[in-house]
DNA sequence: TTTTTTATGGGGTGAATCACCCATGTTTTT
DNA sequence: AAAAACATGGGTGATTCACCCCATAAAAAA
């Protein structure tokens, strides 16, 4: 018997895990969170299986909460359930530990194969984003450049996250006790790394990767 | 009897409005779309008192397809489902001619009772998307200025379009075929009407409002 | 019909940005 | 131990941005 959590803030969406899961005779829905800090909490003390994990959470990403939980209890399996098929929560829930990754338009069928695997200790990966896998990992090995778009030092990212939201140069300077020379000097690395053009594309990129909200 | 449509092209979500409607006496569900188009056509054919859309389908926008259906038979009600309680899909919406708006975290009992509401030819809509109305026309009502952040001239939003995708002035005005000093007008007419301070700003407010994808 | 808005264009100024060049000390990797 | 990456800072010059001033013709609203 596989003991399960469902994690997402919308009711509706719950309802209808429920109805696809109820009549599995081998899953069982132990508990449920409509926030990622209920999540967190919740599985701590109930100590599941599997989580189903939703993304977009209101008070944090269920990426943060993944790792969060994970850290603490690495025996949980958890899989994804989100709306975002965007390539950069899919990497990023992967390195948070994630076992499985099902976007929500998935026939019901996957999903369910999903968590019997992810209980497994095993991972299952939804087809077309396993497809950006393989060819991330077959773009690293052609090309020698492991350069995938994403390898920004923690500091880039740190100044990315300010620069995105419309902080001028001197602005950061201030708020992170450097040098305004310092600050362009990053943003210059991170528009090189990103092939970037202006703030504008800078913008643009961290929406997409999720690094600010618009 | 309401006879309804499902609109939504995530299974999940379909599966768990079965669920909450299902058990109700008064509401059958008599057919189910996962894009706008398959929509619009079963709505024709089917002659539905109520249809419940969702605003994200692959092919086009809930929106455009309320359009359109309420074009052909204004006899049918749209509720919009969405994930997304942004402003700008709520007034778009509404002026597709939508019955109701509920965000899909809202509780079944509400998605309940705005269906019946809009099978009645009534309009619901969800408190906190009720007070956005409200707001606004207390804002039109009480200030002279009808500034609501969205009156944008045509060509202006035509202008932010470009502005938002990263380009330049100058190359905005060999596009649009007018003087780098017209652009750099209208952008500042842009950013006035608007509150913003930098093109950083101008991005993140094309986004929110759907002009431009990140 | 007068007034307002819209779209177009120009000039000017100071600040900010961007794209180059340079360096030093620390950490990490090889 | 040597090499690479990282974080920090500086300089210079061309470009762009943001904000002021001005105007005119057409369209829309009062």
């Amino acid at each position: 018997m596989i003991k399960l959590i469902l994690v997402d803030d919308h009711a509706i969406v719950r309802s209808g895990l429920h109805m696809i899961l109820d009549p599995e005779e081998d899953i069982k829905i132990i508990g449920e969170a409509e926030t990622a800090s209920e999540a967190v909490q919740l599985a701590i003390s109930e100590q599941p299986d599997v989580i189903l994990m939703d993304i977009h959470l209101p008070d944090m990403t269920g990426i943060e909460a993944a790792g969060i939980i994970k850290e603490k209890s690495p025996g949980i399996a958890i899989v994804a359930l989100t709306i975002n098929e965007d390539e950069a929560y899919f990497f990023r829930m992967l390195e948070a530990g994630a076992s499985g990754y099902v976007p929500k338009r998935a026939a019901p069928e996957e999903l369910l194969t999903a968590i019997r695997v992810a209980a497994e200790g095993e991972v299952y990966i939804y087809p077309s984003l396993a497809k950006l896998l393989v060819k991330d990992f077959l773009h690293q090995q052609e090309t020698g450049e492991a350069r995938n778009p994403g390898d920004l030092t923690d500091r880039e990212m740190e100044l990315l996250a300010h620069l995105a939201d419309g902080a001028t140069n001197l602005e950061i300077a201030e708020t992170l006790h450097i040098s305004p020379k310092t600050v362009a000097r990053h943003r210059e690395n991170i528009m090189r790394k990103l092939d970037l053009r202006n703030r504008t594309e800078l913008v643009k990129y961290a929406i997409r990767k999720g690094i600010i909200k618009p």
